[in-house]
DNA sequence: AGCACGCCGACT
DNA sequence: GTCGGCGTGCTC
């Protein structure tokens, strides 16, 4: 009988365990694909030790259909990085494997740079030149294109002048062009003086100081840097000395913020190949960018969340932008943290870190103090422009025109009249938050969810924000007949009404996710802001950051009562960062007196009083102290378990066998309980919560835990999942 | 998650 | 008579 030969399986399946396989012949390669058949289904796998032994019986086990690969797919890091995700995150292997490979990878397809082209002109081509007609004008232009590049022209250079491949085919006939494959080049020297290098400030000169000895070896930094303190322009310098190491630079930022303005700021600067990962990419271009950065072809990768395991043959930096906002956290599927695993790929790759932020979260600050991240400061805003002023304006008692009050309407006109714009800031969407009936008090509640409904008066509709069901309004109230149904509560869409008639003779835009559906719509806006053809913008969290509008000098929060209290334990943390971050779009040009007015009914409460009489370092620093006292995260790494189903009992009944489980750990358990929203969507959620001083712990004790739970038939009865480190609590 | 098997209701 | 509803069981 022959040798039997097994290999361990990372299989895209939502089970927590490894599959194992036989082979005949060659070892599939560790980090390679192979194509199995899987249950009735055939499955690409990636393996994960080739040679090794089994606790199956051999005769259930399958032959691997084909191997895919015979190098390894990615470098060990990113192999070890997925590896370690999975565990650290307690999601299936299988399922993290395929999350971080690009789709047609994922599909199978090879893992082959297709060859680019370029054609060469020839001696006879040279030759052929003067004896070209007058009157073909084609020919000619490509031919002047031709010497104009050094007799080389690629397929992009073809295609920026309209000439397609397949017109290139007689002139190779004819000897005249050589076709060739374009020799793979490798990272470019940077050509820095394209666009002048920024002037840096004393603070901003310090933190390149700081870091650069370090790039070439691990270590994490957290820039804490106020709100136009100019953190990009320390970014630009370190990228630049990373490429004159010939190393490559991965640049992390939030969803929102990926402006093609950044990408074209950093592409002027460097003369290198840079690529951006954004949702409108085809799969073909994906695996493009993928295979080049891995094998070095692209010097600067800017991408999101999912751009973290882009493989890189030689990096060289890792910059993690706006390190606190919520989108480097996935919210379902595998649920890992881009910023959090930034830090262990920088680890592994040993190359340096660099997390930027004006309100740092508290987990890095936290780190700071562990002095597992250095700190770097930037107090001042770079150039000449100053702080805005802040005020917090009691409006309590006072009469609101739809939320607006008189002295905030009054500065509005001060600063329109002096030529400068003004944004207002309502982080809530659609005319009102509510309709209700007059006569009986009626309220248009969502079926499916525990929340009313949005009025949207442009589509004549009720919303629902929480899960996209969409009515058409109710010309009469369903409980008393009565016509009398009345909007109740101010949206961006009413506020937006409002401010056209108050200020008639100026222009008045409103950024949402409602008036930018359209592609694009969002950058044409923010062109029309700078153009300075818009005087008033009405924004959501939207307009909250990123983007830098000159003449913009005053900045109104009409309603942030709502923000101030919730159940929620970061709820303090993130209103502190969105009004910092909305105050910080005052005034950012030199010279202009930038105000922020906060309208409030609370202007006592502690967040405000501390973020606005201090700063957002002193707010953090309390923050922290109460959760060190109250031993929350930082402090105490948490697990959530959460489950949903059709009614609540069954998602209880298996979180509290989960708990059962968990009795036996150092792990204290809380729960489990009912959502904070227990319905949405039709689905009933509750949720466990898990937690220990020591990550360390937490991981050991759900390790053998969460494979398990697979096996529970109540399991079966509801959809659950783990959210490791969780950001949020609903 | 897929995918198939399995055993009960309203249709050509 | 069968198409199809989704309950449940399995995947090396």
């Amino acid at each position: 009988m022959q040798h039997q030969k097994v290999v361990k399986l990372a299989v895209p399946t939502p089970l927590r365990r490894t599959f194992d396989y036989l082979y005949t012949g060659a070892a599939p390669v560790t980090g390679g694909r192979v194509e199995v058949p899987f249950g009735r289904q055939s499955l690409v796998a990636t393996v994960l030790s080739s040679d090794t032994t089994t606790d199956i019986p051999l005769n259930k086990l399958k032959h691997i259909k084909r191997i895919i690969d015979s190098k390894p797919l990615l470098p060990d890091s990113i192999f070890k990085l997925i590896r370690f995700s999975a565990n650290y995150y307690q999601h299936p292997i299988g399922e993290v494997f395929s999350s971080c490979l690009p789709t047609l990878l994922k599909k199978g397809e090879a893992a082959e740079l297709e060859p680019e082209w370029q054609w060469r002109l020839t001696l006879a081509g040279e030759q052929a030149i003067p004896t070209l007609r007058k009157n073909a004008v084609k020919q000619q232009q490509l031919f002047q294109l031709c010497q104009e590049h050094s007799g080389l022209i690629d397929e992009p250079l073809l295609s920026q002048h309209d000439f397609t491949p397949s017109y290139l085919k007689t002139f190779e006939e004819k000897g005249w062009l050589v076709k060739e494959t374009k020799d793979t080049h490798s990272i470019y020297e940077p050509s820095p003086d394209y666009e002048q290098k920024l002037e840096l400030n004393a603070e901003q000169a310090a933190a390149v100081e700081t870091i650069s000895p370090h790039l070439g070896s691990f270590k994490g930094f957290l820039i804490d840097g106020v709100t136009g303190s100019g953190k990009t322009e320390i970014y630009m310098q370190l990228i630049e000395q990373t490429l004159r190491n010939k190393k490559q630079v991965l640049l992390l930022v939030p969803e929102i913020g990926l402006t093609p303005q950044t990408v074209k700021r950093i592409e002027r600067r460097f003369n290198v190949p840079i690529a951006m990962l954004h949702s409108g990419l085809t799969d073909k271009q994906r695996l493009n960018i993928w295979l080049k950065a891995r094998q070095g072809q692209l010097s600067i990768i800017i991408g999101t969340r999912s751009a973290l395991f882009t493989p890189l043959a030689e990096p060289g930096l890792i910059i993690v932008d706006e390190e606190h906002d919520l989108s480097y956290k996935q919210q379902d599927g595998f649920r890992y943290s881009a910023r959090d695993l930034a830090i262990v790929r920088a680890q592994y790759e040993d190359l340096p870190v660099v997390l930027g932020s004006a309100t740092p979260s508290m987990e890095s600050l936290h780190n700071v103090k562990q002095g597992k991240l250095a700190l770097l400061r930037l107090t001042k805003r770079a150039g000449e422009a100053k702080p805005p002023h802040i005020k917090v304006l009691d409006v309590r008692q006072r009469h609101l025109n739809q939320g607006l009050s008189q002295p905030l309407i009054d500065a509005m006109r001060q600063h329109l009249e002096l030529g400068q714009q003004c944004m207002i800031f309502l982080n809530r969407r659609g005319f009102a938050p509510t309709l209700m009936c007059h006569e009986c008090g009626w309220i248009a509640d969502c079926q499916r969810c525990d929340r009313h409904m949005t009025y949207h008066q442009r589509f004549k509709r009720l919303h629902c924000h929480h899960c996209d069901k969409q009515v058409f309004t109710p010309k009469r109230c369903p409980e008393c007949q009565s016509p009398q149904l009345n909007p109740v509560g101010l949206g961006t869409e009413r506020l937006e009404e409002a401010l056209k008639a108050l200020f008639p003779e100026h222009t008045v835009a409103r950024v949402d996710r409602d008036s930018t559906r359209r592609k694009d719509s969002m950058q044409d806006i923010v062109q029309a802001i700078k153009n300075d053809d818009i005087d008033i913008l009405i924004g959501t969290q939207m307009l909250a950051k990123g983007h830098h509008f000159p003449k913009l000098s005053l900045v109104g929060v009409v309603d942030t009562d709502g923000c101030l209290f919730s159940a929620d334990f970061r709820a303090t943390e993130r209103t502190a960062q969105l009004l910092t971050q909305v105050a910080g779009r005052a005034g950012r040009s030199k010279g202009m007196k930038g105000e922020v007015v906060i309208q409030s009914h609370h202007p006592d409460h502690p967040l405000l009083v501390n973020l606005f009489t201090q700063d957002y370092q002193t707010l953090s620093d309390k923050v922290l102290q109460e959760r060190e006292e109250a031993l929350l995260p930082p402090f105490a790494a948490m697990a959530i378990f959460r489950a949903e189903a059709n009614t609540l009992e069954m998602p209880m009944t298996f979180l509290n066998e989960v708990k059962q489980q968990l009795n036996h750990t150092q792990l204290t358990v809380f729960g489990p309980f009912p959502a904070p929203m227990p319905k949405r969507a039709g689905k009933m959620r509750a949720q466990l919560m898990v937690q220990h001083s020591q990550r360390k712990v937490l991981q050991q004790a759900l390790t053998p835990i969460t494979p398990s739970l697979e096996q529970l038939p109540s399991s079966r009865k509801v959809r659950w999942s783990i959210d490791v480190d969780p950001q949020e609590v609903f």
